[in-house]
DNA sequence: TTGTAGGCGTTATCAA
DNA sequence: TTGATAACGCCTACAA
């Protein structure tokens, strides 16, 4: 310990700061030769500083890597600059989906660009007590200033509260029937126009693979399917919806199932990426081809889906959009808290390649356009 | 300013409190009758108070639901009860592992246990220029007293920053060559046991799926490994190892090229139990009994592997230690910020159960011992 | 055991 | 454009 050894003993258990030691802003506004307040506008980018004030101030802040105290910055601005983000505990199994992850990366990104920290919120017990302990730690002690919900399921006891007391939130994902911001993608319509587009293709047997049940999205994304071969005047057979669960070998298994039926389809419509690789490797295994002996068609737009063999044909979501967008609603919602909810419907861009039929890629569709109800 | 709405006309734009008004400590006290000091000490559990006064204050606080201020609180006293939770950017496409999960979940869990917040720590761009714009933010602006670094991957810069700034952080994972603390478990002797159970069954040709590359467990289960067969006298044949990632779809592959091979093994390790689960799938589809044609050994001891068909024998990790060790080693060294690295093994355990050849498990094998080296 | 008073490092309000 | 001067809500010697 000691550290920067010189006479002395011992210098009395005095934390050892690393580099330089730790400044505040009186000190920064002595040596800038300014005041407080001078140093505090330079800071937070106030416009009413002379530019020699600010290049001086600017200049002593950098030589001594000055960072202002976050808790005293709180303290006086009742902002904390930490926006909550919530997975809800029952998620886990879902957490094969490689689009969880990406979208978990993109709000990190998204806040990081706006200056946010993230606080992670996981409940432990699922139970009505615990979420009530920990929001009561984290919003009641005002260590946040909002929430963003991933992946929202129902019955999740921490968003009833957050609802219930009206503290801003938004959740990546539609709620049946709570009321609270929103940002998502239209699934219905996104599935509908996929399955549309095999259909388009000539098929007529088109199977699909269903997400994780008790997640919106997925039956979403179920009844597009339905919706559309309905409207093509296809029946409905029911052997050939498999219930999967995002995840890839779910799906591979699901896929041999759907190849061993009597009469097998043509084409399969996989409610994620991540499971149409696995529906693909199953084809495959049967020494099938795509998309000539079977058309597939993934959800997500995942990176790995350009560059899998056959190139994958996809729904893809505007995920850095959607991170992005539920941070800057939560900040304006932030700043207005007593704004009505507000929905908000990204597009998403049917991109064909080749496991649809579609030769290398022509070009790409946007299929539900931008909205804003409510 | 005006503030407690009386007389006056429309109160100026303040924020409507949901539930009850936001009470402060000096509040608290003129209900009770006491001063500030006495509600402080009845917060923090400060023994030096009557039991009347105690439980005076504490039927204010309820009745009023009244939560400390963290901001107030941590100025004050220069801690803020968050932690950060470190995820390398890279270790991205192994979310696939369940593992990883379940050690975020352990921590998390184990956070809230003690009373501390858990920050998202994620780069965005992996650069040093990004990383240290997040240190200096983050660490310098005092937001969170220590971090901890989850399956740490070589090269992850903001590892660098903490172990340059001796900034309070844990591993979890052991590092090759960054001196900070850790908790782990002996990946190496743990993996030769376990292929020693397997010798012990009989089996000469042990078939091994590996890990992500890049990862030290990896690489240490993979020498345990060799170092069973090499004591065993066993010739080591290289086209017995294959490399996975730790997911269940990998590792299908994997062993459905094993079994293709001339001369398949009759047993196979697997680094991870999602991949035993994909293993296992491969052998099934394969025709083959387990444990009868292929044993099977997997690493982890994931809830599922007890309920897989048949049960799962694998290496169990202790996994909520694992996060409870983490966070507690992480708060002793925040209260001694100057006492060297701390190094931590914790036991593994073999779970025998039917799939490596053991019938219906009989006991649980400790491997190694706790040790506290350093 | 209790209370008093000063301080933690910023922001924000007013004057100047 | 600048600078005093209060807050902000809590902790902590220190005194009683």
């Amino acid at each position: 310990m000691s550290g920067n050894g010189n006479g002395e003993t011992a210098p009395p258990a005095r934390r050892s700061v690393p580099g330089r030691a730790r400044m505040n802003l009186e000190q920064i506004a002595r040596l800038a030769g300014v005041s407080r307040s001078t140093v505090s506008r330079v800071i937070n980018d106030d416009a009413r500083v002379s530019p020699e004030a600010r290049s001086r101030v600017q200049a002593v802040i950098d030589e001594h890597n000055y960072h202002p105290n976050a808790a005293a910055r709180s303290l006086a601005s009742r902002r904390t600059g930490i926006l909550g983000l919530m997975i809800p505990r029952s998620i886990e199994w879902v957490f094969g989906d490689l689009f969880f992850q990406l979208i978990i990366k993109s709000i990190t990104l998204a806040s990081n660009d706006a200056g946010q920290n993230l606080m992670l919120l996981m409940e432990s017990a699922g139970s009505r007590e615990g979420a009530e302990r920990l929001f009561n730690r984290v919003v009641g002690g005002r260590h946040l200033d909002g929430v963003i919900v991933v992946s929202n399921v129902i019955e999740e006891p921490l968003v009833q509260l957050l609802a219930e007391h009206q503290f801003p939130a938004i959740l990546v994902g539609r709620h049946p029937f709570i009321d609270l911001s929103f940002v998502d993608v239209d699934n219905r319509i996104a599935a509908r126009a996929g399955v549309e587009h095999l259909i388009a293709h000539g098929h007529r047997r088109i199977a699909m693979i269903g997400g994780a049940t008790g997640l919106i999205a997925a039956v979403d994304r179920q009844v597009g399917y339905h919706q559309a071969l309905v409207a093509a005047g296809i029946p409905i057979d029911p052997a050939l919806f498999r219930s999967g669960d995002f995840r890839e070998m779910t799906a591979y298994t699901q896929m041999r199932a759907l190849l061993a039926l009597p009469e097998p389809p043509t084409a399969v419509f996989c409610a994620s990426d991540a499971m149409a690789f696995g529906a693909m490797r199953a084809i495959h295994d049967a020494g099938l081809a795509i998309p000539d002996d079977m058309a597939v068609l993934g959800f997500d737009g995942i990176e790995q889906a350009a560059h899998a063999s056959p190139p994958l044909s996809t729904i893809a979501q505007p995920v850095d959009l959607l991170g992005r967008e539920a941070v800057s609603m939560l900040l304006r919602r932030i700043d207005l808290p007593d704004a009505p909810p507000m929905h908000r419907i990204l597009p998403t861009e049917l991109q064909l390649r080749v496991s649809c039929g579609c030769q290398p890629a022509p070009a790409a569709l946007s299929i539900s356009e931008e909205v804003t109800p409510v």
